[in-house]
DNA sequence: TTGAAAGCGCTAACAT
DNA sequence: ATGTTAGCGCTTTCAA
């Protein structure tokens, strides 16, 4: 059996309570006391149980983190601003990846509700189903703060931090238009889903702006793989169907489409534009000119942990905070033709 | 307060230890019992408190997994095999990121030995002191069981998944001498780091075998960053010291390298050719013709928590489990001019 | 099959 | 400043 903070307060010579006091910092103990219950604990390699400091106290310092995807960069990025944050404060992550899937939701909640945890920032996985009153039950049955990181639960009004996806797709949209564009093929995901609705209303909304009208058959629905866009820009090229432009509307459906067109050679933007919103790690590495409209998911990250920080503290906090991605122009968004020299690949 | 075991016996009208019999599945409750406690479970909807339970157990279903650096792929693909084997033993894992911080890394240990976790699955930071006695200790101390994933601690003998590392190095090299090169740059990392040192070893041997010498110019100690192989291949090109081929030593020392050479136009293989240890996403997504040796990240995952797994009941395992990394050649490697209409970028 | 009761290691209220 | 003590919610003997 490990060592208990009785074994500590017998070497030291004084009460567990004035063990106590010192392992929680209290001010109220003399320094003969202090030195002698730290000497005892170095002795002794002591280290209180988080089981029963939980349990006397009732709560942890614990915060649970769900993701749908820890392989998507974006994630992984998200996940290392919130334990810089939650380091910061003390908070230690629980972390779980859901692979998209509800069950494994389901269970991770479990799992974080057994732990008692101070509070949950989750980005909830896509799904048909997910909208329903019996969903949203399952998260405030919790009880704790929440903070919902990029996808929003409609008809819930939780605490959430957002990239403005409506801007984020109109100006890429203009952008193209006003190079000229105006067959933009657009892969919309679930054009059902909360999130591709505002990016959907930022396209059209573009052509709008522009007194144009847009090709509703430019707008293709499909699932959010990388597997998806790549099937569908093959069929298009392989149909002869290729438009003047594309735009990824996630990083996973920028580098679908992006790999078909590599794959038949067909480079950008002298046969056909690209643009896309999130950041994408081929830019990082090799700068292809590729233009983007980019997030921070760092920054994300961090914001997510600060808000639900202050929840923790009883602050109260915004309801939505909306992050702004920043286009950055970098030539893939040109006309065909129009700059024979430029060649990203 | 929440809903206790207390609650639940009350409301189903027998004794807490029944309630507890039913929670903990004992077949020795009469299903008359055990139907009114889930009826009453339901109800109030309890969840039951992993810290009175790990107290009174003084033991925990968690194991912890530290890896140095959550945004690198190789690493997030190593937390899904984790995570894969661990729902399948109900095993939930506590992760910590290190950055290569050994600060942060004994902050998690310090952590997951107060939540008393059953065993340990970790990639241990790298680092110049690291070797020391204290260090090893630090580990020895913990009295769990642990593994080792990928990087190995000197003169310690826990159990570790590792990749083979020599033949990582030594087949791509003799294959590029094979393909009439004999001047081939190797960012090496830090050569007095035991992992270093195999792979240093894979290149020095495939030049012996090939009767051939190596020039010790060409291994170039750098640390493990990106911006590091980076600027190296930037400094040789500036200095018309390009070689024949590059050896990428891991994932992101062969994207510094790639990205330098992209950045100054200098196409594989037509003016320098290109070998890498560990898969690139830019492969995965871009077919660029890569020749690589790649590991399987998630089969690493995988085998390390079987063995964690084992280890914990009690099993005997190997000190030393060596995964294969395949060589898949793509085209990348191919001498200078050899073929002028392989154009990788 | 069931229940009573001790105890897991700590915190916090109270007393000194 | 320090000690005593009563829980926190569960598991696990032991007895019935």
């Amino acid at each position: 059996m490990a060592i208990t903070i009785n074994d500590i307060a017998k070497k030291a010579g004084v009460s567990l309570a004035t063990v106590s006091r010192v392992l929680n910092k209290s001010p109220h103990v003399s320094d003969t006391a202090r030195r002698k219950v730290e000497q005892a604990i170095r002795e002794f390699n002591y280290i209180p149980s988080a089981y029963a400091r939980g349990l006397s106290r009732n709560q942890s310092n614990i915060i649970g983190v769900i993701v749908p995807e820890i392989t998507n960069p974006f994630f992984s990025e998200v996940i290392t601003g919130i334990t810089e944050i939650g380091d910061k404060h003390n908070l230690n992550a629980l972390f779980f990846n859901t692979d998209e899937s509800i069950d494994k939701e389901r269970r991770a909640l479990r799992i974080l509700q057994e732990y008692r945890v101070r509070g949950l920032i989750i980005t909830p996985v896509t799904g048909e189903n997910r909208y329903d009153r019996e969903y949203i039950q399952l998260f405030e049955n919790l009880n704790i703060p929440i903070v919902l990181v990029d996808r929003d639960i409609r008809n819930s009004d939780f605490t959430g931090v957002y990239f403005d996806d409506y801007a984020a797709l109109f100006k890429p949209t203009s952008l193209l238009i006003e190079n000229g564009h105006k067959d933009i093929v657009l892969f919309t995901g679930n054009p059902d889903h909360i999130v591709s609705k505002r990016r959907l209303e930022g396209y059209c909304d573009a052509f709008s702006a522009h007194q144009m009208a847009y090709n509703p058959k430019n707008l293709i629905p499909c699932d959010f793989s990388m597997e998806s866009s790549y099937n569908l820009t093959r069929k298009l090229i392989l149909d002869h169907n290729l438009p003047t432009a594309f735009i990824g509307m996630t990083n996973m459906l920028s580098l679908g489409c992006l790999k078909a067109l590599y794959e038949f050679g067909i480079s950008i933007p002298d046969e056909v534009a690209f643009v896309g919103y999130d950041r994408l790690d081929v830019q990082d590495v090799f700068n292809m000119h590729l233009t983007l409209v980019e997030k921070d998911a760092k920054e994300m990250g961090r914001k997510a942990t600060e808000l639900l920080y202050d929840k923790i503290m009883g602050k109260k906090t915004s309801t939505r905070t909306i992050l702004t991605p920043q286009m950055f122009i970098r030539g893939s968004e040109r006309f065909p033709s129009s700059d024979p020299n430029l060649r990203i690949f």
